[in-house]
DNA sequence: GAGGTTGTATGAATCGTTTCAAAGCGTAGC
DNA sequence: GCTACGCTTTGAAACGATTCATACAACCTC
């Protein structure tokens, strides 16, 4: 029933080995023995086995991806830009999504170590990085996402958050805001803890600046709606004046609970900043200014960080790459 | 360098046979051996070789997914519907995104052949479906996802888009809406065409009613406020007012442009509905009404029928699904 | 104590591909 | 006619987990 290498080379009248080298290396073979053999595998409709491929080859030809949450836009692109690198080289990348869980990040981790995966770009859910270095010591390659990592143990595809962080609100205080808050996730997530620490250092500069931090429990649209409506709803001169928001999600939130005031105008009364740039933020109803993080870049770095070490392993190749976030002016803080 | 069952056997001075057993049956052996055994993996820190696993087996334990638009909310949360519901059975997805491109499908379909999957569930990019009828008469169980097979060759979980498109229209002229407007993606996508025949049927069945059909290269958030922008433009008299988007991404875009126009009101001139009830339509700034689709129980199901068809392939269970759209009434909409 | 039963452990064979040393064959050079 | 060389093909060994028929031991039962 099932077709194997045997199969074609019987209906060929060849050897396994010719099989194999037409499949594989069909220079080494003449193109008579080609054309037979591609005929015979056409003909019995013969799919070449991946397991039997990989138990040979002692590797897959895959590298595992794991995310922090795979609905949210930045991930998505993150993700894209990964396969697109790994399709350059003819790998595929298999993508988990931890939710932000630890269990799940383990148990993913451990799938893909089963697999034999050519190495793990992964996004860690808190800085216990243990378990991955072990993973590391093991031979597997491991690239962080999104994630430095102190010692250098490993490669690392980073955004500088703390300067994210200082550039959105030395902005918002360019335009004459003074009474900024920051609307953040847990402050155990770490991209949220650098990125308030980059705010904190941009008001302490300023005289008369103040800081006022609301934590949500989660860095979604409907948090940043909560947030807002608690900040819309004081009297107007208890209002912060400038509000950044530790991510799109929260600031889209935000946003909504703001404009449905209708005496409350952004950026006229609030200007609104974000983080990120996804897609949607351009999109809405005030356009909204943002911090724009390579999402794809960082992903198809990473791969080509992980390629390069599965190359050579004690090269002398960059290990680490950090790029710089870009302020993005829309309407929402404009004036 | 690499522990196989083979080492952890002569460390545990068993045979691998028992090794193996110990991994897969344990109950099978005696408390002390397990024990012995399972230390001996700890110190070694063996990882099954799940290449090897499956070669014996002749199958694997995964079950492919490729979706159109892996970036899309809709198609995020069916993916996550079915990783919960293989998670059940002891399996993993593997998650391919086609991108709506006909070459992207087919790579992926061969590359998830090679790995043995279990089965292949697939939102098909187009309606020629002579590939997947080979694979499935390969022996490869296909269920189609969000598409309904008319031979009924293979499973289907789909939603009644018709049924959604009359359903939504209706709405809008039971608010007395006459002047309707669909705006919708390339018509060659299915579920566009279908949604739109049922918004004809609305139509036609209420006297004095009119559709105008304004269709967009994609269905995206931009291209939505484009339509809606070309619509809102027009003088008073002749701009609709009822707008059915295909899906949600169109009608936030269009919501948008309709926002932006100081004397123009959702939904006191226009009443605005889109389709999937995807998380952000809760959110926008006038509440999105929309057709609900259950993503999450699409995705889980489709692995349902899937994993059905495995167990007993010439099993008299059901092939095909079909669940009912379902209306979610929100201000835009309103009187 | 012969025969039966139960519980546990064994290890060779197997899955399908790739690899690689060796063989086969034709041709050129002397 | 012999050697040498290059090109092509061969086929057995290897990868590592699982399976299954078989062996062994211990314990009952009559």
């Amino acid at each position: 029933m099932v077709v194997s290498v045997r199969d074609v080379a019987a209906a060929a009248s060849v050897s396994v080995g010719t099989v194999s080298n037409v499949l594989n290396r069909p220079e080494k073979v003449s193109p008579a023995t080609v054309e037979r053999v591609t005929q015979a595998i056409e003909e019995l409709g013969f799919v070449r086995n991946d397991a039997a491929r990989q138990l040979r080859a002692g590797r897959s030809r895959s590298i595992a991806l794991i995310v922090l949450d795979a609905g949210n836009p930045f991930f998505a692109e993150v993700a894209r830009g990964a396969e697109d690198r790994a399709a350059e080289s003819g790998m595929s990348v298999l993508l988990g999504n931890s939710d932000e869980r630890s269990d799940r990040e383990d148990a993913y981790l451990e799938l893909f170590r089963e697999q034999r995966v050519n190495g793990v770009l992964v996004t860690p859910v808190d800085r216990d990085l243990d378990r991955l270095a072990r993973l590391h010591a093991g031979g597997v390659p491991v690239v962080l996402v999104d994630h430095e990592d102190a010692e250098r143990s490993f490669g690392s595809v980073s955004v500088d958050d703390v300067e994210g962080g200082y550039v959105a609100v030395s902005h918002l205080l360019s335009t004459g805001r003074r009474r900024i808050a920051f609307i953040g996730g847990p402050g155990t997530i770490r991209q949220v803890a650098d990125r308030l620490e980059g705010a904190r250092r941009a008001v302490a500069q300023t005289d008369g600046a103040t800081l006022e931090v609301v934590e949500m429990p989660a860095l979604s649209v409907l948090q940043g709606r909560a947030a807002g409506e608690l900040l819309r709803d004081r009297p107007a001169a208890e209002r912060p004046d400038g509000v950044f928001a530790a991510n799109d999600l929260l600031a889209v939130g935000a946003l909504q609970a703001f404009t449905l005031m209708a005496d409350l105008q952004v950026p006229r009364d609030i200007a609104l900043i974000g983080y990120d740039d996804i897609d949607f933020a351009a999109a809405t109803v005030v356009p909204l200014s943002s911090i724009r993080q390579p999402a794809h870049l960082i992903g198809y770095t990473a791969v080509d960080l992980l390629l390069k070490e599965l190359d050579e392993p004690d090269g002398e190749h960059e290990r680490t790459v950090r790029f710089q976030p870009e302020l993005v002016v829309r309407e929402s803080t404009a004036g």
